[in-house]
DNA sequence: CTCAACTTTGGGGTAGGTAT
DNA sequence: ATACCTACCCCAAAGTTGAG
């Protein structure tokens, strides 16, 4: 049983000593929330042993659920001992709440989290549990494979994964959220995405020079490249730009709120007291305390008080803190700002992370792009790392390191070019991960009897039969027959995507192309999906009888099969053909 | 628009009183 | 002795002023 001090000690743990530094002589006082107190029973100088625990009359209305809970006792007469000072008096008399016994810090904890103002600060906890536990993604990875296996798809959701954990395990499997998830944290700049190709350079990337005309005078300003810029925004942040944003944001809704209302808007002070503010464009919204004479303005609250006082939390130097005060505590009520400190306090162990999406990063060449910053990629080498490195930028001459809550998230083409062949710069610096054809994926889709996911690893095995497997197909081009089963669209996937891709690995082998699918396995020559230009009698024909030259045999696709469900099936079940 | 120096206000904490 | 009340003091917040 806890006496009123362990009590006293097991709330200020678990609420915070945030609220409590004013107690009445006869209780200890716990704020849980705005209107809501706890009380603990206290005598100067000595310890209260019974029924030390004291909760708003309320409670009574959850009898049956407070008396579930082990370790809590209570014969749910109220005390005489402590009055709810802030509840105001009922018919003139103190109102009193209900004392109760608790075992130990498990029971307070259960009987606080009843009361509805559930201890945050352990769900907090249990989250950043998790999250430190699915921070294991590396932080440079390429996702490589054949094309077509979703691998920038896979990007968007490894993405949210870093930054917003919480928010992909909520909609798993839900695209439209995720995606637009993303497209939020793209336009929040948490997110970058880049694709490289051939003429993608450093100045693109890091920091170019770029001409501005201004009335024909020529002049050369330094431009940020997409790296840089996220580089910049990463660490500056660490988690600043985000709070700062959601200030910025607060503030411009109050002044349109404002606007709209075309009136003057009320608030309160920390202790109530009402006021009015008006907002003409300046720097300081004006105020008008309702308990003063004074119609003109004589009082300001900066802004930029506001935010100072949001940011550091402390009211040294700022006027009329009353006010900026009000301001503040307006903003959090009514724009949903959040509470800075507890930002920082989250994101200082577990940083904000940023992501940087590089598309198709085999296609860049990575020496001219990064230059001399590949180095810095290295975890490391990053900065506060154990070998931070830092470079100076040609253009800019500024200081340059890359912040360590950067991810950098890359995907790569195997059939452009194999993993043997990528640049070894990039090998040691990323952790590569393999996204392989899931036929599995496409189960249970049938086209007209065609068993797509069958028809798919089939196709696959041959090619990594006759070619290798970094080659292969990926299950995303046959993805929209989930949609839209029919033959027709399965003929346009083969006609303009699987057909092209096949010739295109094969050099125009026209006759491995037809291994791949399957026709020499097919009896029925209207089957096949290539077929030769000439037949034998036209060959005859145009050449005559001598003409017998081996190899060169022109082979044409036969867009007849393309619309045959039996040719498709002819690709696994040589029984078809 | 900012700041410092001021007065006024009112709520918390306390001691000590009162009722039980 | 305990439970509760309350007058009063103190101090931070609210409000004021004038100068820069």
């Amino acid at each position: 049983m806890l006496n009123s001090e362990q009590v006293h000690k097991v709330l200020l743990k678990l609420i915070g000593t945030a609220h409590n530094h004013n107690h009445p002589s006869y209780a200890y006082e716990h704020c849980l929330d705005q209107n809501s107190y706890i009380y603990v029973k206290r005598k100067l100088g000595k310890v209260v042993e019974k029924q030390p625990l004291v909760l708003h009359p309320g409670v009574v209305n959850l009898k049956g659920e407070v008396d579930a809970i082990e370790g809590v006792e209570t014969d749910w007469q109220t005390t005489k001992n402590t009055s709810f000072r802030r509840l105001p008096k009922f018919e003139g008399k103190s109102q009193y709440g209900y004392a109760f016994n608790v075992e130990n810090e498990h029971a307070v904890q259960q009987l606080l989290s009843l009361i509805g103002l559930a201890n945050q600060s352990n769900e907090d906890i249990a989250k950043q549990i998790t999250k430190a536990g699915d921070q294991v993604t590396a932080l440079n990875q390429i996702l490589y494979g054949p094309p077509g296996t979703g691998k920038t798809y896979n990007t968007i959701n490894q993405a949210i994964a870093i930054i917003d954990p919480d928010y992909l395990a909520q909609y798993e499997g839900n695209r439209t959220k995720i995606k637009s998830r993303f497209d939020e944290l793209v336009a929040k700049n948490r997110i970058g995405f880049v694709t490289f190709h051939q003429s993608f350079s450093y100045e693109d990337f890091v920091e170019g020079l770029k001409a501005n005309s201004d009335d024909g005078v020529l002049s050369y300003s330094v431009e940020a490249g997409v790296f840089k810029a996220i580089c910049e925004r990463a660490s500056s942040s660490h988690s600043q730009v985000v709070s700062v944003d959601a200030f910025e944001d607060a503030v411009l809704q109050l002044q349109e709120k404002y606007e709209e209302a075309d009136d003057r808007i009320e608030m309160e002070t920390v202790r109530g007291k009402k006021f009015e503010i008006e907002y003409s464009g300046g720097a300081t919204f004006k105020i008008f305390p309702h308990s003063t004479e004074s119609t003109d303005p004589k009082y300001v609250a900066s802004i930029a008080n506001v935010r100072k006082l949001y940011l550091t939390g402390s009211k040294q130097g700022i006027y009329n803190t009353s006010y900026v005060e009000g301001c503040l505590l307006y903003l959090k009520k009514h724009f949903g700002l959040k509470e800075y400190i507890a930002e920082i306090a989250n994101h200082e162990s577990t940083q904000q992370p940023f992501v940087l999406i590089i598309d198709e990063i085999n296609r860049g060449n990575i020496s001219n792009i990064f230059g001399e910053l590949i180095t810095l990629i290295e975890p490391s080498k990053r900065a506060g790392g154990a070998e931070a490195l830092s470079v100076k930028l040609p253009y800019s001459k500024e200081l340059f390191s890359v912040p360590s809550n950067l991810h950098i998230i890359g995907t790569m083409n195997t059939a452009d070019k194999s993993l043997a062949q990528v640049d070894i710069a990039l090998r040691r610096r990323f952790e590569f991960v393999e996204m392989m054809p899931k036929h599995e994926l496409m189960s249970g889709v049938d086209v007209e009897g065609i068993d797509i996911a069958r028809l798919l690893e089939t196709i696959n095995k041959r090619i990594e039969l006759l070619y290798d497997r970094e080659h292969t197909i990926g299950h995303s081009f046959f993805l929209p027959l989930k949609e839209e089963c029919t033959i027709e669209r399965l003929a346009r996937i083969f006609e303009l995507e699987i057909l092209p891709l096949l010739e295109e690995y094969f050099f125009e082998d026209w006759e491995r192309v037809g291994q791949v699918l399957g026709d020499h396995l097919k009896s029925d020559i209207s089957l096949k999906f290539i077929e030769e230009k000439f037949t034998d009698a036209s060959v005859l024909q145009l050449m005559g009888n001598d003409w017998s030259q081996e190899g060169i045999r022109p082979y044409q696709r036969n867009n007849a099969a393309l619309l045959n469900p039996k040719a498709y099936k002819g690709i696994y079940d040589s029984q078809q053909g």
